[in-house]
RNA sequence: GCACCGAUGGCGAAGUGGUUAACGCGCUGGUCUGCAAAACCAGUACUCAUGGGUUCAAAUCCCAUUCGGUGCUCCA
């Protein structure tokens, strides 16, 4: 398949090199507090684009690290009163409840930044052998950028134009010149600290990556994710060091997810438009919806999040799902007496088209929309060849094919939403912010499967009597509580709006 | 300030030189239905921010302008 790859600015066809699955490392979260959507769009995106690959035959190995010790994760921790990792465990567990919710797949191996210490120091020791890395006065030891003369290849900067100290952070130690950045933090008094050969302290989270993608996959990697915010200076570090260290190239690949707005602007706490998946869940947003919008549109694309195209999509997964229900559950027949050879070659056609379609859009540099659009194609054309009752079971054999194959990729066919939904109430219920749920979900929620079945078997009942005041009533009632009723040659459908 | 990206219907969003500008949502009308819902059909951008240029041909390439966003500092 093709994917841009940020490093060299133009689309590469992406496959292993030198082994037989593709090796690929994602900068995973930093365990703090819960993930935004924001985060999830690039997991979510990375998540694609590892199913996609599986699909089409090439075998994934892929490394996520959880950066589980920095400045953060220290101030909150102490804020917290709390070790270090009974504060980042909280954190951890969710991260990875609300990845499930969301559909994104488990990476093969999950790495924790304090578990790979030793990595650590071994590459910063290799550093240091060749003067590359040097310890400050206080302990502290940084890179050397001087020595590193292709630093900006991946964001192409030039920083011909930067002096050192131009700009100086307050918190930096002695460093001999202003970019150097640092590999190893010197231990503080009341601060989680490692006793290693390079002294008392704890690692710099650019070094965290390059030794943990180095560990599990080797010194040259197929591809290296993220978030386009990490291009610069993480990814940029790790390309330093890494390569520095080995003299052979780090990542082949690189793959940057562009940001979120919300509602038009950059999310943040400041603007009152930052959300957790948690949040949108207690407003009575659908998980299953969220992962539609937030892959909808192609990764190289800003996105605007909004509440509007929420719900839109809520309404496309709706059409989605009742497609691929009529498609399992419909009877449909072995041929057709009377139908046209020319219509039905059509259709078939038509479906071996939209099939490809999805495929070439996806091998296309991951371009969702359309490999979305190829699937409602087909959906359009199969329900009109369904009215019609021109659809054969081959026919619908090959459309439910090839709409498993979307779903493998986009997994948003199975309604688990209730259960997600009851999970975060439940959880809001134990953290104390049960008041930020929204009203209309407790009611509809306090209503059973079992009360509506109940009430849609008297409904049934009240229709064959021909009493349809009865009937109607029932179904209003229903509708208030976010439960439509549908009624179908084959019996009666309801469903949570 | 410097750099980068974007601007396509009511909304979201494909399409990067060549038939009637995908697809989804929404809206309007119709078919079906006891009525609905679902589904289908028809309609919904004479046109792709604005101005200029290149070309037989431009939403697509070039220049300028306007607006929006992002990076340059922790950040997915």
């Amino acid at each position: 398949m093709e994917l841009f790859n940020t490093l060299g600015g133009k689309v590469e066809t992406l496959e292993p090199v030198g082994a037989p699955e593709l090796r690929m490392y994602c900068c995973g979260p930093t365990v703090y507090d819960y993930g935004h959507i924001g985060n999830f769009r690039t997991f979510l995106h990375v998540d694609v684009l590892r199913r996609f690959l599986q699909q089409i035959g090439i075998p994934v190995k892929y490394v996520m690290n959880i950066t589980d010790v920095d400045d953060k994760i220290i101030r909150n921790a102490a804020a917290a009163g709390k070790p270090i990792a009974e504060y980042t465990e909280k954190y951890e567990k969710a991260f990875f409840e609300d990845s499930d919710a969301l559909g994104i797949e488990k990476s093969e191996i999950v790495a924790h930044a304090t578990s790979a210490i030793p990595e650590m120091v071994e590459l910063i020791e290799k550093l240091a052998a060749r003067d590359i890395a040097y310890k400050a006065e206080d302990g502290s030891w940084y890179f050397r950028i001087d020595r590193f003369p292709e630093y900006g290849k991946l964001s192409r900067k030039d920083f011909e134009g930067i002096e050192d100290g131009a700009r100086v952070d307050i918190d930096e130690y002695e460093k001999d010149a202003a970019r150097d950045f640092a590999l190893w933090k010197a231990c503080k008094p009341g601060e989680q600290s490692w006793t290693t050969e390079l002294g008392c302290g704890r690692p710099g989270w650019h070094i965290e990556c390059s030794a943990m993608a180095m560990k599990f996959l080797g010194d040259s990697i197929d591809l290296h994710c993220g978030g386009e915010d990490l291009m610069f200076p993480h990814h940029e570090n790790e390309i330093a060091q890494s390569e520095s260290a080995t003299g052979k190239p780090f990542a082949r690949h690189w793959m940057h997810v562009r940001f979120l707005l919300v509602e038009g602007r950059k999310m943040s706490k400041s603007e009152g438009n930052f959300y957790t998946l948690r949040d949108l869940l207690l407003k009575g947003y659908r998980a299953s919806a969220i992962r539609f919008l937030l892959i909808s549109v192609p990764y190289r694309h800003q996105m605007n999040f909004t509440f509007e195209s929420l719900k839109e999509s809520t309404n496309a997964i709706e059409r989605l799902r009742t497609f691929h229900q009529r498609m399992l559950k419909g009877a449909w027949p072995e041929t057709v007496a009377q139908r046209p050879g020319e219509i039905a070659d059509n259709l078939t056609q038509q479906i071996g088209e939209a099939r490809l379609k999805y495929t070439e859009a996806l091998a296309n540099d991951l371009n969702t929309a359309e490999a979305r659009a190829a699937i409602f194609d087909m959906v359009r054309v199969a329900n009109s060849s369904a009215d019609a009752g021109t659809l054969t079971k081959k026919d619908v054999d090959a459309v439910l094919e090839v709409l498993n194959l979307f779903d493998g990729v986009f997994a948003v066919l199975k309604d688990n939403d209730a259960e997600i939904t009851r999970a975060a109430l439940a959880w809001a219920e134990a953290e104390g912010r049960s008041g930020e749920i929204a009203p209309e979900l407790l009611t509809n929620f306090a209503f059973t499967d079992a009360d509506i079945d109940a009430l849609v078997a008297e409904r049934t009942q009240a229709k064959k009597t021909r009493n349809f005041a009865r009937a109607d009533a029932i179904r209003n009632e229903l509708m208030a509580k976010g439960v439509l009723i549908e009624d179908s040659k084959d019996g009666v459908r309801w469903r949570r709006k």
